[in-house]
DNA sequence: ATTAGGG
DNA sequence: CCCTAAT
């Protein structure tokens, strides 16, 4: 039997890919005096021999690495450096235990050494430790788990041993109980002829003082070889003192990073407290990751469950497995973690996720820039609106949100635009309101103009703004106080409407504010997006219409230029939109016609002779609606382009 | 950035 | 309306 393992190595930076080097670190944080780890795939013998792995074996597990490589090396550089992962593959009967990170083209030979040498030192400290029996009453994994998450193991035979060794030996520089790691598989352990191999007597002697290793007794020949194991490369240091020094450090500041503290217990794991050994959650890690040894093809997500997480995302397990394993015990509550989880899950935010979100952050905050205005502006129009201001003592905290990225426990800020508007910016109108103290007055009168002609950007949207408030009292503060023109849209819907007054079919009043027409429809990921609805006001159509004719179907950012520069809604493509649904409307709906149309959907039917309009129009431009020759009328409504029922407006 | 289409 | 693909 042969099982291939992960060796975690420690690279002071001269190992290939470990490419944060150490100067970058140095600088990321004063903190990360740590060493990046470089895992290599070696194979364990039965016998305990390490053989590197061949390029088949690591083709194996390649997928694996990829996976977990971005994960990891964002560790890496942190200087969290355990990361142990394992998994078993095939019936064959392989168990293969992987420590991420590593391309398997390093010099085998050189970390086989390495990993000798190091196994060594665990030994040693184990030695030590198991002498030092408090220790042990830390010990929280239970036989009974480890012999589930050793399914092989419970297999007998030589296996075991060599499994115990290497878990031994990745976590070895966890804290001092090390010998924890093996704990898990103890009883198998025995039965294990190699089990001797990991007590054996060993040469160096150091031994650890509470988390202090204790070198003192090394010679300098001793030291430059422990150097160059813990730190993958040579030194010519002839400093003792030195070498100490920085051998301790790096053994003991693996220790600290991941000195979580969990207890497995009947596959969960628990928090623990801090005095606990650490060595635990590596033991978890492995353990958790061994779980998988079944099948073949058995999914990452198998193992989460050993972590006592529901797995409703592999990724996101993943990641909360990391997180787990290396900043649990920084962030110190669950809160805090599922944030982290959270934060995460959401890495890499769509355009319109960040934007949804700075949204919110506005609606929140709506006041600041407009606020001054707003007071003098609509003091008088609703008092309601006094409750705001005190936000205004916090004029631009939010400017920007920082989330604590607990990377590997780095601490680093990550700087997060919080307010990304999705329409191009507008002019801020709240400007103009200041110089027309009457307010909604100026503007109803702005609105009137806009509806003669085609109205200028500024002036339409004055108007959108303040046209129907008392329709929504409540809102008003929001009128004035919104600052995007999103916002501002949504707020409002008034002003079209007025105009619409003068149309002959009156078009029922928006009983709805932009909120209210704010649904969210679940998303395929999961996340919920907004989906607002603005109904189309027969003025819109009017106008849509009109610039069809003037500029021909299809040149919708045209006619949106034309028609429609007032409504920074009603982009070129809801113009678009619109317009496929009124050509079908047209059409679908001349046959049939009046009869169920009636109130019932609340919305007034589009006047016969815009329908007329449409239909000539398509005719001219030889359109026709999708699907009319064959499914017309059947299911009018429930075939227009989303909500736009046809045939209303 | 615009358009066309599907959902 | 939203999202994408194709221009």
């Amino acid at each position: 039997m042969e099982t291939v393992i992960g060796v975690d190595d420690y690279d002071d930076g001269k190992l290939d890919d470990s490419g944060v080097d150490r100067s970058s670190s140095a600088l990321s944080s004063p903190k990360q005096i740590s060493n990046p780890v470089v895992y290599k795939l070696v194979r364990v013998e039965g016998d305990g021999r390490l053989v590197p792995a061949t390029d088949d074996e690591v083709m194996e597990v390649e997928d694996f690495l990829e996976y977990e490589n971005s994960e990891m090396r964002v560790v890496a550089d942190t200087g969290q450096s355990l990361e142990c992962i394992s998994i078993e593959r095939s019936s064959s009967g392989k168990l293969r235990l992987e420590c991420s990170e590593g391309t398997a083209e390093a010099d085998l030979g050189k970390l086989n050494a390495k990993f000798q040498m190091l196994q060594k030192v665990k030994q040693e400290e184990k030695l030590r430790l198991s002498s030092r029996s408090p220790i042990r009453s830390h010990v929280q994994i239970d036989s009974q788990c480890s012999a589930d998450k050793f399914p092989v193991i419970n297999e007998k035979d030589q296996e075991a041993p060599s499994i115990a060794s290497s878990l031994n030996y990745c976590h070895s520089n966890q804290s001092g109980s090390i010998d924890q790691c093996s704990r898990p598989s103890e009883g198998v352990i025995e039965s294990g002829s190699s089990a001797s191999a990991v007590y054996s007597p060993l040469k160096p002697d150091f031994s650890m003082t509470d988390g202090e290793i204790c070198l003192d007794k090394l010679s300098i020949k001793e030291l430059h070889e422990l150097f160059k194991v813990t730190f993958g490369r040579e030194t010519t240091v002839k400093d003792k003192q030195w070498l100490k020094r920085r051998i301790a450090m790096s053994l003991t500041n693996s220790c600290d990073v991941s000195a979580t503290t969990f207890t497995i217990k009947d596959n969960k794991i628990s928090r623990k407290r801090e005095e606990e050994c650490s060595a635990n959650v590596n033991a978890a890690a492995v353990i958790s990751a061994e779980n998988m040894a079944g099948e073949g093809d058995v999914k990452y997500a198998d193992s989460y469950a050993v972590e006592g997480y529901t797995v409703d995302d592999i990724q996101v397990a993943s990641e909360t497995r990391l997180d787990n394993l290396h900043t649990e015990h920084e962030l110190g509550d669950e809160d805090q973690q599922r944030e982290q989880r959270a934060a995460k899950r959401m890495r890499k935010p769509t355009k319109r996720y960040i934007e949804e979100l700075s949204e919110n952050e506005s609606r929140e905050y709506n006041p600041r820039s407009s606020s001054s205005n707003r007071n003098t502006g609509h003091r008088h129009v609703s008092p309601t609106s006094y409750i705001r201001p005190a936000r205004n003592a916090f004029p631009e905290v939010r400017t920007f949100v920082t989330r604590f990225d607990s990377l590997g426990g780095s601490g680093v800020q990550i700087p997060c635009v919080s307010r990304v508007r999705r329409s191009r910016p507008r002019k801020n109108i709240t400007s103009l309101m200041k110089f027309h103290p009457t307010g909604m007055v100026e503007a109803a009168k702005l609105s009137n103009n806009a509806v003669s002609g085609h109205g200028s950007d500024t002036d339409s949207e004055i108007q959108e703004k303040v046209s129907k408030p008392s329709s929504m009292p409540v809102k008003i503060h929001q009128l004035s106080t919104s600052e995007s023109g999103k916002e501002k849209q949504c707020a409002i819907i008034g002003t079209t409407e007025s105009r619409q007054e003068l149309r002959p079919n009156k078009i029922d009043p928006p009983s709805h504010t932009a909120d209210s027409n704010m649904v969210t429809v679940p998303t395929a990921k999961g996340g919920m997006r907004r989906k607002h609805h603005r109904a189309w006001t027969l003025a819109e159509v009017t106008k849509l219409i009109e610039g069809v004719s003037r500029c021909g179907p299809g040149r919708w950012s045209e006619i949106k230029r034309q028609s429609f520069s007032s409504y920074s809604h009603r982009t070129s493509v809801d113009l678009k939109d619109k317009w496929r649904n009124l050509l079908k409307a047209s059409f679908a709906h001349t046959p049939a016609d009046e009869g169920m149309n009636s109130r019932k959907h609340g919305t007034a039917p589009i006047p016969e002779h815009i329908l007329v309009r449409v239909r000539d129009l398509a005719a001219m431009n030889s359109q026709v609606p999708p699907h009319f020759s064959s499914s017309k009328l059947t299911t009018g409504a429930a075939a227009s382009v989303h909500g736009d029922r046809l045939g209303y407006l």
